[in-house]
DNA sequence: TAAACTTATCGCAATATGGCGATTATTAGA
DNA sequence: TCTAATAATCGCCATATTGCGATAAGTTTA
């Protein structure tokens, strides 16, 4: 038996979001399951990196697939997933708005310098 | 200006996040603010490995850094990564259940088999 | 000023990742 | 059965990442 660690779990699900493409195949998994021939026209990349990328979201636990006659279907797992992605992006408003702040205190001491 | 996309950031935060050795610099940096001689003793890893992994995390807007005379401090950013690793980490519990819960139904399906 | 200390950066090697086209395997339909 | 459709896998290339030791750059201390 392969023993897995927390940590190796951790880092797989985080490296498997670590991706734009795949944080797309999720956004679009969202809206429900798809077959990989309902994905690929949504998606610039061929069939084998797509192919590929599900794939990796399937070893982390992330999607879940079904094999119905000649196509396969994914979809969301666990919504957790969903959760998480929002966590970071409020993450990087905290970023952005700390931009902005830094842009407005530029601003105001630059107008208070005329 | 350099024009940064929310998905740009998301995917950065992600991919710092997506190493062990940088997921054990959070551990050790929630117990409070350290300079990089004090966190180099913790991990086997050289100097300037650390070094470049604690300004992956800093360039995430992970950490934050002060130098302090001949010593440059790191402390953590924003505090809200924790709650953003223990979502990642409830994830892997309804994986390591489920596994569990597998466990389960091969042992009654074996019992009941005698 | 010289020496010691601390940390970032450089250069390089090994490995991992992401991309593609070609191939393979399976299923559905003619 | 032959063909088309679907999707996984293989082999390859380009690039990114991780690791290290060596070096550089800054600070403190003697």
């Amino acid at each position: 038996m392969t023993q897995k660690s927390v940590s190796d779990l951790r880092v797989k699900i985080l490296s498997a979001l670590s991706d734009p493409t795949r944080l797309e195949l999720l956004e679009f998994l969202s809206a429900g399951e798809r077959c990989v021939c309902e994905i690929l026209p949504a998606f610039q990349r061929s069939q084998s990196t797509i192919s590929k990328h599900l794939n990796i979201l399937y070893e982390a636990d992330i999607l879940e697939r079904k094999v119905e006659g000649k196509r396969t279907v994914y979809c969301i797992k666990d919504p957790q997933v969903f959760d998480l992605i929002r966590m970071v992006d409020s993450m990087t408003l905290v970023q952005i708005s700390q931009l902005s702040e830094a842009g407005k205190i530029l601003e105001k001491s630059l107008s208070s310098r005329s």
